[in-house]
DNA sequence: GTCTATACACAGATAGAC
DNA sequence: GTCTATCTGTGTATAGAC
């Protein structure tokens, strides 16, 4: 857990959770991804509620407050499942595709959150009171490399490729996926983890003489 | 060209060009990308630059208008390195190989750029002044899918992944980078081309029995 | 829990002196 | 080409009535 001091009952996501509040937090990070954090005025989120600005300090004390909640949220749910993920052993291959299969399927429930921690962690870094993000961070670095490191050692993954830069790689090649990724649409975030998979294990090309 | 007026010398770009117009574009873009465009103030870029505020508005007309130059002059270069790729034939592999690598070569003048318009495409696709980035985009997106759709149906690419999706894999991982990347870094960016290009095209798995 | 009304700071931009 | 001075809009946030 990141920690926050909940007056809501606890399971209550901000994205799928009932509730007042939750409904806000839901309004706010899909602007904060869409438009960006400094983009967006509480009078957007708002209005978008239906309520007016003044409003909206009734339940949140400040803009940071919001995304703050908003990215916790997140971050303790995607902790718990690279975690689940690693514990269920297996060779070097399932586990990484464990840790991507873990992905997607928290960013099913919290895309607005992974595009708003891609997009704005250069701003937010810079702010004290995110200054937990870049622990986070390593954690979930942490996390990636021991698998990645292990799998080169087994001689199951390349030993030219960096782990950590692997790790960027596949970290951001996800979160990318959020910009373009639509519940409704036709490739389900199932279809497109599949794909990523094939990607990132096996390459584009066929005839890997490599 | 996606085109401009220029009221400079041409050939001067505003990441490496010299000319206080070139050096003001260079300042505003490495804060724009690194805290964002709506979170950069015109007075920052000004104080960077030791100057006030105002002065800056004898050089551009409006802040808009310093981000438009930033990504034009990206662009117009980005476009040119893409068909002088492509147009140097070869098998599907090796056009692959060309489009990253140009994309990789053009990162290098304009990081920020890339930085710019990979974090905030979202809000200035908004804006009507920047419309014209859609039009680019999918000029970006037929050059790249050609290439892919006729690796796949040469067979030299997985039939079952969807060049369009690869496509956008492939670009938002580039454009990734630049968060990290360190001109003066141990990686320079043609070894991290290297590794992207292996990961890319044969994985991250030895035993691809795929 | 929401509204009214408003404080206060700071944003982008302008005009004219130097 | 830069500064001084300033206009005007809009942003976050607050206080108290309902």
């Amino acid at each position: 857990m990141v920690g926050r001091d909940a007056a809501e009952p606890p399971g209550a996501s901000p994205e799928s959770g009932s509730g007042r509040r939750a409904q806000l937090l839901s309004i706010a990070a899909e602007l904060f991804a869409r438009r960006g954090f400094a983009a967006t005025t509480v009078r957007e989120i708002a209005e978008s509620a239906g309520i007016l600005s003044g409003s909206l300090y009734h339940h949140f004390e400040s803009k940071e407050a919001v995304v703050d909640e908003i990215l916790r949220a997140y971050l303790d749910e995607q902790l718990a499942a690279f975690r689940k993920a690693v514990g269920q052993g297996g060779d070097p291959r399932s586990r990484l595709e464990g840790l991507i299969r873990a992905s997607f399927t928290v960013l099913r429930r919290h895309r607005w959150a992974v595009a708003i921690l891609h997009n704005e962690s250069g701003y937010l870094a810079s702010l004290e009171r995110f200054a937990y993000l870049e622990q986070v961070n390593k954690e979930f670095e942490r996390i990636w490399v021991r698998v990645l490191r292990e799998g080169r050692s087994r001689g199951a993954f390349r030993a030219e490729l960096n782990p950590r830069l692997t790790h960027r790689f596949i970290r951001d090649s996800i979160s990318s996926v959020v910009r373009w990724y639509n519940p409704r649409g036709r490739m389900s975030a199932q279809t497109i983890a599949e794909q990523y998979i094939r990607i990132f294990c096996d390459g584009v090309v066929t005839t890997s003489s490599a």
